[in-house]
DNA sequence: GGTAGGATGGGCT
DNA sequence: GCCCATCCTACCC
């Protein structure tokens, strides 16, 4: 069964950064088996967004952010978790997207399996570190091109509606306070009605 | 219900 | 050496 749409075009990241961020929101990202619904997201921007990990130049690590868009940066951080961006901008211009959560959509018992401590399925990729798990993306997927598979983000088969509520970013001290964080938040479905 | 603290390793000043 | 875009457990209210 197809749970998705086309995948994302190369276009659609070449874009800046912060219109990337939230036109992933309701996007479906997928890696095998494995697919789920983006519904938070967060900017890291070039030049003077010292939050970022671009911020200090091109390094062996952060090279894959000053490159060609699409593609996945995908770090390792606190000694035992891996976190997902996408790589915006036009080649040669820093900017990436993390990818924050996600509702899971296809491969479920997959991803129970990678987390087996998870009690509520809302939990299984709500975190930066939880997503990679549950998506069972590691570093081997650090530079992997979106566009073409295994791991590649798609149109949603049926586009649900949602509101995008602007943040701070999580967990920096830099910047604290730059409105970048991206969260789709459901709209209410309408209350049933008493036929008359 | 809420949170303090521990586990853990690589990148860069 | 010090920082870090985190998660989970244990324990408290």
């Amino acid at each position: 069964m197809r749970m998705e749409g086309r995948i994302l075009p190369r276009s659609f990241y070449a874009r800046p950064t912060v219109e990337v961020a939230r036109d992933l929101l309701g996007k479906i990202l997928v890696h095998g088996p494995a697919a789920g619904r983006i519904v938070e997201t967060e900017a890291y921007l070039g030049g003077d967004d010292l939050a970022s990990h671009s911020a200090r130049g091109i390094t062996p690590r952060t090279r894959v952010i000053f490159g060609p868009p699409g593609h996945a940066y995908v770090y390792f951080v606190y000694g035992m978790y891996e976190c997902l961006n996408i790589v915006a901008e036009p080649d040669g211009k820093a900017g990436c997207v993390l990818i924050r959560a996600l509702q899971p959509v296809a491969g479920i018992e997959l991803m129970r399996e990678r987390r087996p401590a998870v009690r509520n399925l809302r939990d299984l990729a709500s975190g930066p570190g939880k997503l990679t798990l549950a998506m069972g993306i590691t570093r081997a997927q650090d530079g992997a091109d979106l566009t073409r598979g295994p791991l590649v983000v798609r149109m949603p088969r049926r586009e649900m509606p949602f509101q995008i509520a602007v943040t701070a970013r999580i967990g920096i001290t830099k910047c604290a306070d730059w409105p970048l964080r991206f969260v789709a938040q459901e709209i209410a479905p309408p209350q049933d009605r008493l036929t008359s």
